[in-house]
DNA sequence: ACCTTTCGTTCCGAATATAAGAACATTATT
DNA sequence: AATAATGTTCTTATATTCGGAACGAAAGGT
C-alpha cells in the first residue's frame, strides 16, 4: 500500500468515516450497509455505527424505503464552501461565459487532483446537441484535450504514475499506448496547446490550453468542448480565442 | 444538550472529524489548530491529528502560507454529487429559468434541513442591482418571504422550536415578535404565498410561494427576490408567474 | 539581535472508545 | 409458511485514541 503521505498516525475511526464518504460518487448514490461492509471489507456493525454517526450529522441521509444511505445536504453545504474559496472559478466564468457565447460550443475549466482531473466550472452552449460534463467529477488525465492539456504540465514522475495506473480505453481513438502517449504530451507541452477529437467521446473535439496563476505554475485547464462535424472548420479561430480567454484569466490570477 | 436524534452510540472520534468539518463555512474557510481545538474546546493534539486524517484524504488541505487548514477538492466531488441526486434541482431549473426572464429578478429555490434554510439552486437576475445569495447558505427562517413560506407550512412543533431559539434581527423591519410571526405565518399558509419586504435585507422583496411533491408535502420554496422599488408596482403578476412555475415543477415531481 | 509568546507538531503511557463477532429484528423472497 | 437477506443491537477484550507535556519553529515585541 502507498503509505507515502502518512507522515503522523492518523486517525483510524476517523479514516474509515471518510473512507465511506468517498464510496458515493454520482454512478453509486446509495450504499446498504452489508454492500458497503463487503466492498470495504469491514464488519457489518463497523459500518452501520459509522453511517450512524454520519447521519446525526447530515452527512448522510438514509432513504426509508430501501433502508439504504445516500449523501446528506451537510456535504452539499460544504461542497459550496469549497467553491466559493476556489476564486480561480469566479475570475474565470466572465471570460467563459463570453467564450461560450463566441464559440456556442461548451466551455470547461478544470483542475488537477491527484491523478485525476476535476471539472469545476463550465459554462454549456445552447445547442441541443452539445459536450456535457458533471461539475466534481472525477475523470483520469489521459484522455481528451481539457485534461491532456493539464497532464503535459506534469512532472515526469506523476506522468509516469499515471501510465503505471494503467491507461483506460474510452473510444477506439484512445492513446493507451505509453510511448505515443508521452511523445504527443510533449508536442502539446512544446506547442502550449492540445487540439484533440473522438479520444474521450466519438464525434467529440476539444480545444484545450493552460491557465497559468502568479507563481507560473499551470493551475487549471480551459477548453471549448464540442462536436468535431461543426469545430473542425474553424478550429484556427477557436484557439485563438480560448488563448485569448486564457491568458486574460491567467492575468486576473497574477501570471505575469 | 439535545439527544433525541441519537439512537444508538455515535462513534466519537468520527463524529469529531465531521464537527471539525462543520466549523468551515464562507466567513470562515481558514483554521489554525491552536484556534479550532480552543472552539471546539478539544486538545490541540486531538484537533490536530484529525487533521492530518482529514489531509490525507483530501478533506482539508494546508495552507503552506498560513500553515492553516481549510476544505479540500474532496468536498466539492462530493457535493456536486448531492447536487446531482437532487432531482427536485434538475426539474426546476428551466422553469426557474423562465421565470428570471420574466421577472428580471432573482430566482431562488430553497429547501428546510433541520430548522434552517439552504439555497440549492438559483437564477440571478442580469440587472447590475440585483438579489444574491449564496448557494448551500445556511439561513434562519422566520425572515424573507423565501424561508417564511417553508417556515409557514412546518408543524407548531418545529415553529417553536425556531422561536425558542432566538429571533436574530437583521433590520428593523424584521418580525423579532413569537406571537406576531406565529400570526403572519398562519396568515401565509392560509393564501398560499407570502409577500414580504424589507425584513431580511433593507430594500429587498420577496415574493414565495410552496413546491410540493408526489406526498403532498412541501419540499422546497420557490421565490422571485429583488428590489422593492421595481418589484411593487406589479407584484400581483409576478406572484402569479412564480405560482404557475411552482405548480409545473409540483405536478413534475408528481404533485396532484 | 534577543527575548517572549504563539502556534503547529510529536511523543508516550493510561484509559476508554471501538472492533469483532454473534445474535436479534425486520423485511423481502420463495 | 419457511427461508434468506439485510439492518440493528449487544458485549467484552484489546488496540486505538486521548490527555498532557514537551519540542521546534515562526512571529512579534522590545
Amino acid at each position: 500500500m502507498d503509505n507515502s503521505s502518512k507522515k503522523t498516525a492518523i486517525l483510524e475511526t476517523g479514516d474509515r468515516i471518510l473512507r465511506i464518504l468517498e464510496c458515493f460518487n454520482s454512478e453509486k448514490t446509495e450504499w446498504g450497509v452489508t454492500e458497503l461492509s463487503d466492498y470495504l471489507g469491514l464488519y457489518k456493525s463497523v459500518v452501520h455505527r459509522a453511517l450512524v454517526t454520519l447521519e446525526n450529522r447530515g452527512f448522510v441521509t438514509k432513504n426509508p424505503i430501501s433502508q439504504k444511505y445516500f449523501l446528506g445536504i451537510k456535504l452539499f453545504e460544504l461542497g459550496m464552501v469549497v467553491a466559493g474559496q476556489m476564486n480561480l472559478r469566479t475570475i474565470a466564468r466572465p471570460f467563459m461565459e463570453d467564450l461560450c457565447e463566441f464559440a456556442k460550443e461548451t466551455v470547461m475549466l478544470m483542475i488537477i487532483d491527484g491523478l485525476d482531473g476535476i471539472c469545476i466550472d463550465k459554462v454549456e452552449s445552447s445547442q441541443s446537441v452539445r459536450y456535457t460534463t458533471p461539475l466534481g467529477k472525477r475523470v483520469p488525465l489521459h484522455a481528451g484535450a481539457t485534461t491532456k492539456i493539464l497532464m503535459a504540465y506534469l512532472s515526469e514522475e506523476k506522468i509516469n504514475k499515471i501510465v503505471a495506473r494503467g491507461l483506460k480505453r474510452f473510444t477506439p481513438y484512445t492513446v493507451c499506448d505509453s510511448s505515443e502517449l508521452i511523445k504527443q504530451l510533449q508536442l502539446i507541452k512544446e506547442k502550449g496547446y492540445c487540439i484533440s477529437s473522438n479520444d474521450f467521446s466519438l464525434g467529440g473535439m476539444g480545444i484545450a490550453v493552460p491557465v497559468y496563476d502568479y507563481t507560473g505554475n499551470v493551475v487549471a485547464g480551459l477548453s471549448i468542448s464540442g462536436l468535431e462535424i461543426r469545430m473542425r472548420e474553424n478550429k484556427e479561430q477557436l484557439l485563438l480565442e480560448c488563448q485569448k480567454a486564457a491568458d486574460r484569466i491567467s492575468k486576473r490570477l497574477g501570471a505575469r
